[in-house]
DNA sequence: TAGCGTTCAAACTGTTCA
DNA sequence: TGAACAGTTTGAACGCTA
């Protein structure tokens, strides 16, 4: 195989044996680019498949190609990789047409079309193996989503009373209402319901895992939540010296922050016991975990966020609490990241995913590890195809 | 044929040469559409059968064509299939006609009309030859088919008390009735009724033939039982070392093995004998017998294993012994073999067979050959369609 | 026999992956 | 890049009824 590929360069014009590619008698086919073995006709021209497939991709992805000899190549079996001028012109000399390569938009015609059968004759049920998984991840997600939030506990919300954004939002009728529901709270702490959770620290011992009461594994040298807190907010404030608005904070109040880190370590909390209740998480070793916490965090939050958003209203609906884009321009965020992340929460809810379905992209989030080399920059696209919503920084 | 195909895009308006399909003398009629050979009007005009076909498959499936070359192009018989825009608006043009392709419903009765028909003139009845067959085939499966399992002759069963397999099953119940059975046996050997069958060996003689008395081939050169048994004891073993499994059987210990392995071998006997009750077996040659039997002895086997399936319990129900899967796992068996081999029986009892049609299934088994190539896999689909239940390995 | 529908292997697309 | 694969379209041959 390595030596036909030595002895032919450059491709001589001598060996020029016109194929006579008549069906002498039997079947011996020969493709009119290089002399190989054809396999029929392939757009108008009985061809090799490596010849097909060259003028698929040539034509697909229009590239000049240019021949360092002149373009006189002589195509053969053995030099066609060679110049890949001359084997596209000789392509179309002998006729071959780029209007029998399917369109863009027939391709994906088609495509739909194979998915729609396949969902017709293929029954979407899953193996048990698959339920299985899908059962264990909705257990532990069960336990560990607060929908109505009833063990946070939070510093009030400090709603500026000029808006900060320039987005319209609802949320001066709210805004009163909220704060004044924290008036009712003697201490700075609020909670919905009374929790044994100490404000100060939320170490990852399972101390309150109410899920599995003894088999627990040492969790000691798992990120603690402040870390991962403390990381966020540090790179927000790295951002913000770059876009040159570091003034000390003292032009900007964002007088929502504190708020917002609560709610903010309470969802990391939340998500950390999540992955700490999957089997297959806890298997993994200490140091994976943590990678794997770390590079999915903001992503599993947004998700959790999503499932609480509203898109009518724009607003997140968190049990008793409500929260709008303002409160985040107001803890400080910027619109490099909360454009995208708008049109994330509206995009991915509007496809009104069951709660299951919202699981499931939360393990994906989850498990799938990001380079540490980018891990300053969180996860680019974490494998959700077209719905990248973070800034590409 | 080739060369026609070469020269013809875009299809030129040059080439109208309007088609005279006059029939001048004989019969030279040409399609309107293509210019190809006409077979007689289809839908209301002249065409070939392709244009016929295509205009058909078109109305039926309303899929918008899109021409590349807006719609400009000229059929031809060679360049017909390049365009299916231009091809369906030619077809309209010359005057075909959507309102003379039948119905969903016009075709479905006729179809019904057609199973009428055919019911009517071809008896349902069959001929007296098939019937004769149908008669040998049963007489041969009645006299080696032991629903009472009366002259089984095994080991104990030793079921383990932890189960093995993750499926659960209802054997519990069975296990000890079917243990404290064995113990009313006073020699490791137990049988339901005293036969004269050696349990050492097999041979095919015909000493219990007791169909036909004297007039007995040779058949000491037929495979041994105890060959048969091995030789599927060995494929086992084989997949267990591919699965890297091969532990030496230290950790695994397969209980019901040797009870399995009697089961087995009684079963194969039974079949052969069965086989040997065909006459039309026996014709064969004896090297044929052999292949024939040894390819399709598994297969066999699980036909006549299924006629003692129960689908509501899952549990064989062989005379006074029954066995679920569990046993199955416990000779040794992987789940790999196990799960399509649940599948089959299970869709297989479910449709009812009578017990003429599971001798003719087993019929079909035996007497479809497999190539000495795939030995190795046995029967990969049998002609049984939709129901190839063995694993590609 | 004319003209419907049916069948199914060959032909020809795009796709995958080493 | 191209061999192998997967899926669809085509049309020659055939079955059936009026
Ligand atoms: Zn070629
Ligand atoms: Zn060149
Ligand atoms: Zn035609
Ligand atoms: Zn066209």
């Amino acid at each position: 195989m390595s030596k036909e590929n030595l002895s032919d360069w450059p491709p001589s014009q001598t060996s020029a044996e016109e194929e006579e590619e008549e069906e002498d008698d039997g079947e011996p086919k020969v493709c009119q680019v290089c002399g190989d073995r054809a396999t029929g006709y392939h757009f108008n021209a009985m061809t090799c498949e490596g010849c097909k497939g060259f003028f698929r991709r040539a034509m697909k992805h229009p590239t000049k190609f240019c021949c360092p000899q002149q373009g006189v190549c002589v195509i053969t079996k053995n030099n066609r990789r060679q110049c890949q001028a001359c084997r596209l012109h000789k392509c179309q000399s002998i006729g071959m047409l780029k209007e029998l390569i399917m369109s863009k938009e027939a391709v994906e015609k088609r495509r739909s079309q194979i998915r729609r059968n396949r969902m017709v004759e293929e029954p979407p049920v899953l193996s048990p193996q698959q339920e299985a998984v899908i059962q264990e991840l909705f257990n532990a997600h069960e336990k560990t989503f607060d929908v109505t939030f009833s063990h946070f506990q939070f510093r009030p919300i400090d709603r500026d009373l000029n808006p900060m954004s320039v987005w319209n939002q609802t949320a001066s009728g709210q805004s009163a209402k909220q704060t004044g529901r924290m008036d009712n709270l003697s201490s700075s702490y609020s909670t919905s319901t009374s929790t044994s959770l100490s404000s100060s620290s939320c170490s990852l011992e399972d101390e309150e895992d109410r899920s599995d009461g003894g088999k627990n594994t040492v969790f000691t040298t798992l990120p603690d939540v402040a870390d991962l807190t403390t990381d966020m907010e540090e790179k927000e404030e790295e951002k913000e010296k770059k876009e040159g608005r570091s003034d000390g904070g003292k032009n900007t109040v964002f007088t929502t922050l504190p708020h917002i880190a609560d709610l903010t370590t309470y969802m990391i909390q939340n998500i950390i016991n999540f992955a700490k209740g999957l089997p297959s998480f806890r298997a993994l070793a200490i140091d994976d975990q943590i990678s794997l916490l770390k590079g999915a965090m903001f992503e599993m939050m947004q998700i959790r966020f999503n499932m609480m958003f509203n898109v009518k209203t724009g607003i997140w609906e968190c049990g008793p609490l409500t929260y709008c884009m303002d409160d985040a321009v107001r803890a400080g965020f910027q619109r490099h990241l909360l454009d995208p992340l708008m049109r994330f929460h509206y995009t991915l809810r509007n496809i009104q995913l069951q709660e299951v379905e919202y699981v499931l992209m939360q393990a994906i989030s989850l498990f799938s590890p990001v380079c540490e080399l980018f891990e300053d920059r969180l996860k680019c696209s974490a494998g959700f195809g077209g719905m990248e919503f973070w800034p590409a920084w």
